[in-house]
RNA sequence: GGUUCUGUAGCUUAAUUGGAUAGAGCAUCUGACUACGGAUCAGAAGGUUGGGGGUUCGACUCCCUCCAGGACCA
């Protein structure tokens, strides 16, 4: 940022001299020069060939010949078409390096205080079910966005809103009080999320056949569906529910809390953690009441029927149903309630909500209705929609039994994790916690840097037959560049910090300019929200060191100078690389 | 039917938000100081950026249209 500033500086002035113009620095488009070419910044000049009255390369030649007069800021230019590519003093990078090179929090702003603070809602699990391969994208997503908000210099306050009230829910409760014979996670010894799981699936087997019987007796589809027992039996067991039935809420309770100890476990592996848990069935009835007030304001209106709708057809959008004639609350309606409490207890002024991209559409409404609530913090709402992962086969389905379920996926990656560090034998002086530890670092490292180096709005592709490589741009690539560095400053031991006077190297300077950029990294990853612009920068500094390493001794350097410098680089590399892998959410091992 | 998103090498993906010869990894093939850590590095091969049109000095990127796939809304 700060080198930029000083070139486009420079730029403006020459610009000024040259044309008679005042630009502002923001206006100048100044890019990194590709590495095909000799610079380190590129200017496009074409927007200034007409006033030159000049072709492009003589256009760049002119700026190009004043600029360089400055010795201390460039040490030579060249020219290619329409591209004045500038060789920075390399000075400048020496520089920008001394002044961090010592700064354990390189790259991060301090939070500032002014500022309120933003909110960031991922997870939203139902509790009917366990976590499977999209919650773990959308939990590392979602953890991972708001570590680099806050490295960006926000306060920010991580949320879950656990669906554990509906029908759905139902479903599983019926099957368990019909089929489950009593078990408990205990006595089955099952993870409690997979226990209820299990009856949600045998509820809609049950169902399945219960709806082919009544086919067979001559009733059509949707009569089927609408008839069947087991239908009839969980609606009246939500009525129940709504009403209060001590019999069916102490069961809710009991089930409920056998899937909050499942998801525990989960959240804990994944490495993932909330400040504030909000349940729908706390939340519904304020949204509720917030739609009342919504009717009352003219924000709404109620249809014969006594439903309550919403028409954004001036919006772009349509007429929209907020709250069922019957006075049940929809998705929408309890999004509003927890919308409006969450600002009355946070006074966010930005909220991010990490769903996915089915709900497009939902988010799109909701927001729209906020604003004309009259909200100010409406405008603060972010829909971070990211795309669905899918199988070879296409999208998951439980019911089709197709789920790649989050916690056999965990378990095989920190397996596989441990067979291959088993074979390459390098574990010398570790105990068994150590061990384990290292193939949960690794293995999760993998997994999550798999997830998180797509963009966050493209659909993503899973592959279960094939294994997540190890090799080449992958999470252990970089953990392995992390300890290769750790493991050479350990054989050294302790150096000074005072950067010596040295020539650079190419691969040095190249170095030297990715580490400028990570602050740049930050910042965009802030800005798009996405995690994916970390993944990419870290692997290209670890690519970057591996090449450098192999061009290059450090300990075997015979000039002590440039040995120290050395040293002092790639002590910097190895803290970057562990902080953006923190980022992510990844560790980083100091051997493996 | 309406709205909307996506489409880049065989596969997984990047492209500084309109810039130069579209850049990586996997898989395939070939190599690397007698390994300061080979989970590495170097090289070869692989592309009509779904197709066609348009906007301009310049398009993977913006506009139109068609094709394919997904999602959402009745």
């Amino acid at each position: 940022m700060q080198i930029e500033q000083l070139i486009k500086t420079a730029i403006a002035d020459a610009l000024t001299s040259l044309f008679n113009i005042n630009p502002k620095t923001e206006d100048i488009l100044l890019q990194k020069t590709k590495k095909e070419f000799v610079g380190d910044y590129t200017l496009v000049v074409f927007p200034y060939t007409k006033l030159a009255n000049l072709n492009p390369e003589a256009t760049a030649e002119i700026i190009g010949s004043l600029l360089a007069k400055n010795k201390d800021l460039l040490a030579g230019y060249n020219v290619v078409k329409g591209f004045l590519n500038l060789e920075l003093n390399n000075k400048i990078w020496i520089n920008h390096f001394k002044i961090n090179n010592s700064n354990n929090n390189y790259g991060f702003k301090n939070i500032d205080p002014n500022q309120a603070p933003v909110l960031v809602e991922y997870s939203s699990p139902n509790t009917n079910k366990p976590l499977h391969l999209g919650h773990i994208r959308n939990n590392l997503l979602g953890y991972s966005i708001a570590k680099i908000l806050e490295a960006n210099g926000r306060k920010v306050y991580k949320v879950n809103i656990v669906n554990d009230r509906g029908i759905h829910i139902c479903k599983s409760m019926l099957a368990y009080q019909l089929f489950g014979n009593g078990e408990t996670p205990e006595t089955s010894n099952t993870k409690g999320d997979h226990l209820v799981g299990k009856y949600y699936v045998e509820f809609d087997k049950q169902f399945k056949i219960e709806v082919a019987n009544l086919i067979e007796q001559g009733k059509t589809k949707e009569e089927a569906e609408k008839n069947a027992p087991l239908m009839l039996k969980v609606q009246e067991m939500l009525r129940q529910w709504e009403a209060g039935n001590e019999q069916v809420k102490k069961l809710w309770e009991t089930m409920n809390s056998w899937v909050y100890q499942g998801f525990d476990i989960t959240y804990k592996t994944l490495g993932v953690n909330f400040d504030k848990i909000y349940y729908e069935s706390e939340t519904y009835l304020i949204g509720k009441q917030k739609v009342e007030e919504g009717i009352a304001k003219n924000v709404f209106f109620k249809k014969e029927d006594n439903s309550v709708w919403i028409d954004l057809s001036k919006d772009g959008l349509d007429e929209k149903v907020v709250m069922r004639g019957d006075g049940t609350s929809l998705y929408i309606t309890q999004d509003i309630g927890t919308s409006i409490k969450r600002h009355e207890e946070f006074g966010f002024n930005q909220m991010i909500y990490v769903v996915g991209n089915e709900q497009d559409y939902h988010f799109k409404v909701l927001f729209k209705i906020l604003q004309k609530f009259g909200f100010d913090w409406a405008k603060g709402l972010y829909h971070c929609s990211y795309g669905m992962v899918e199988l070879p086969e296409g999208k998951m389905k439980s019911r089709e039994g197709t789920v790649v379920d989050a916690d056999d996926l965990i378990d095989e990656m920190i397996k596989t994790a441990q067979q291959t560090t088993e074979e390459l034998g390098k574990t010398d002086g570790l105990d068994e916690t150590d061990k384990n530890e290292l193939y949960s670092t690794i293995g999760l490292g993998a997994l999550k840097y798999f997830i998180l180096k797509v963009d966050p709005k493209k659909k993503m592709l899973f592959n279960p037959a094939e294994s997540i490589d190890f090799h080449g741009n992958t999470g252990p690539f970089i953990q392995y560049t992390h300890a290769r560095i750790k493991s050479i400053l350990r054989k050294n031991g302790s150096f000074s910090n005072e950067v010596p006077e040295i020539d650079l190297h190419v691969k040095e300077r190249d170095l030297l300019k990715l580490i400028y950029e990570f602050q740049q990294a930050i910042t965009d990853a802030a800005n798009n929200y996405s995690p994916a612009i970390i993944a990419n920068y870290v692997y290209d500094l670890a690519k970057e060191f591996n090449q450098f390493y192999h061009e290059c001794q450090i300990l075997k350097e015979e000039n002590e100078q440039i040995k120290l410098f050395r040293l002092q680089l790639i002590q910097l590399i190895a803290q970057i690389i562990k902080a953006a892998m923190d980022l992510l959410g990844a560790k980083v091992p100091e051997q493996m």
